[in-house]
RNA sequence: GGUGAGGUGGAUGAGUGGCUGAAAUCAACGGUUUGCUAAACCGUCGUACGUCCUUAAAGAUGUACCGAGGGUUCGAAUCCCUCCCUCACCGCCA
């Protein structure tokens, strides 16, 4: 949620960086600074008359204590004809919060400064590639043939026992999962990132903290026996740890990373994207997570997105990092960097990270703040990223390190795997 | 799922209709004392949204908030209703 401080005093400028991210609904920033107007009349005037009656249910107090009914009742009456005019009042000032609020919940976050323009994905910047495109011999298989040769990954039972989009692992391939989920977890332990286990379901107030809610519902999964989501991510359960949450700048910064299953309906998906392991239901991963002084927050995004690239490196895969353009960011990121390695069976760029930093937007929502040394309270700024996501992840190891004679495990994953090739 | 007891400020915990935004203790912060540490003493110590004042900071002031939402009342932390959560015991169970 952005500041309606912000709104209220430079709404043009709101407005410029809006169209950078090809914000559709302008007139609602105007609707914002008219109705926050509006609120604040109402308040001042309920404030004031709330307060009369304040003072005199007090002076009632005390003429009852004193005995003289009679000037008591006077006042009563008085109180009474004020109050009626107030009811209508307060009714006014908590529509006018409410739509203030409504509206507010619809403006997506600002693109920082450094976000490149453009609509679609065609127009994401490339800022870095790395690792090498082997060439593969002739009869190279894309990762689906290679996971049913090599009993890995089974997605006709998946298909039957729940769905399309829901493999089962099997084998060296569920012992693939479980190998790289700790190695992830062990790296970014390393760098200083608390280990969390989240759970798996979380309520709607915590989806509306990091911003899944209101908007985005269609791609949770809901059970509305209980009430809750199941995660789309674990930065959703690990980022509301800290909703509510007044914080001591000594706290700052905290980092936290979580494996979890990660469940998405993908609804309206289809298509040769979602062959594979390229688009799923449900799949691993693990997450990193930071809240930092505003002041730090481009400088940990940038060493964030350099974790994520050694990691990446770490596997032996070529990959490229792109800066997202303002139309193809999410609604809540100020700034996203995303992470592609290449399948090279495919011949295609698939997403296996998403680094982002929300600034204030999601402290905002999840009213998680900090004070500083002068004792002043202000938000935190929240960044995250995937560390990472594994079906891709799999897709790259099976195709990118494929030989006739197995699949070569990456160094870094040997000794989870226990075996130097996948045969 | 059943029964019972509870949810008060960073923590413990008092408070059954007005003088309680809330005692007391602890923690924290600032200071005094001190060779250092400790102790002692003094002071400060909730959040949100407004208004006034100011270039701003500071300051003054109003309203709201004692799990959430409603209700009774001139007046609610306190009484009533609904919901949520926690704890204990029982049932069930990985």
């Amino acid at each position: 949620m952005l500041q309606l401080q912000v709104l209220r005093t430079r709404a043009e400028w709101v407005k410029e960086r809006l169209a950078v991210k090809r914000f559709q609904k302008m007139e609602l920033v105007d609707q914002v600074v008219q109705l926050d107007d509006q609120r604040r009349r109402l308040q001042a005037e309920f404030d004031q008359q709330q307060s009369q009656v304040n003072t005199w249910s007090k002076e009632i107090g005390q003429l009852m204590a004193k005995g003289e009914r009679d000037a008591a009742e006077e006042k009563k009456q008085a109180v009474a004809a004020l109050k009626a005019g107030l009811d209508p009042l307060k009714k006014q000032l908590q529509e006018t919060d409410a739509q203030l609020q409504d509206i507010l919940l619809q403006l997506p976050n600002l693109p920082a400064a450094e976000v490149p323009e453009g609509k679609t994905p065609e127009e994401n910047v490339v800022v870095r590639t790395g690792g090498t495109i082997p060439e593969l011999a002739e009869g190279c298989l894309p990762h689906w043939d290679l996971a049913s040769k090599y009993g890995l990954i089974d997605f006709e039972i998946g298909n039957k026992v729940t769905g399309s989009g829901f493999p089962f692992y099997r084998g060296k391939g569920a012992k693939l999962q479980r190998a790289l989920i700790q190695y992830f977890l062990d790296f970014n332990t390393a760098s200083g990132y608390e280990e969390f286990l989240p759970p798996y379901l979380v309520n709607a107030d915590s989806g509306f903290g990091t911003g899944q809610l209101p908007d985005k519902e269609g791609q949770m999964y809901f059970m509305p026996e209980d009430g809750y989501y199941l995660i789309p991510t674990a930065e959703v359960p690990v980022t509301n740890v800290y909703r509510d949450v007044l914080l001591k700048s000594t706290d700052l910064p905290i980092k936290m990373t979580a494996y979890s299953p990660c469940f998405r309906r993908e609804a309206g998906s289809y298509g040769k994207d979602v062959r594979g392991l390229n688009r799923l239901h449900q799949f691993e991963k693990v997450e990193i997570i930071q809240l930092v002084r505003p002041e730090n927050s481009h400088q940990v995004l940038d060493e964030m997105v350099a974790h994520v690239e050694k990691l990446v490196q770490s596997l032996e895969l070529p990959y490229r990092i792109l800066r997202l353009c303002g139309g193809d960011m999410g609604f809540a990121s100020a700034i996203t960097y995303d992470f592609e390695i290449y399948s090279t069976a495919q011949q295609r760029w698939l997403e296996v990270s998403s680094v982002s930093n929300f600034e204030s937007f999601q402290a905002n929502r999840m009213k998680c703040r900090f004070k500083d040394e002068e004792g002043k309270t202000q938000f935190v700024h929240s960044l995250n990223g995937s560390s990472l996501a594994l079906p891709r992840i799999v897709a790259g190891i099976l195709e990118n390190h494929q030989t006739v004679d197995g699949i070569k495990v990456p160094a870094v994953l040997q000794s989870y795997m226990g075996m130097a090739t996948i045969q």
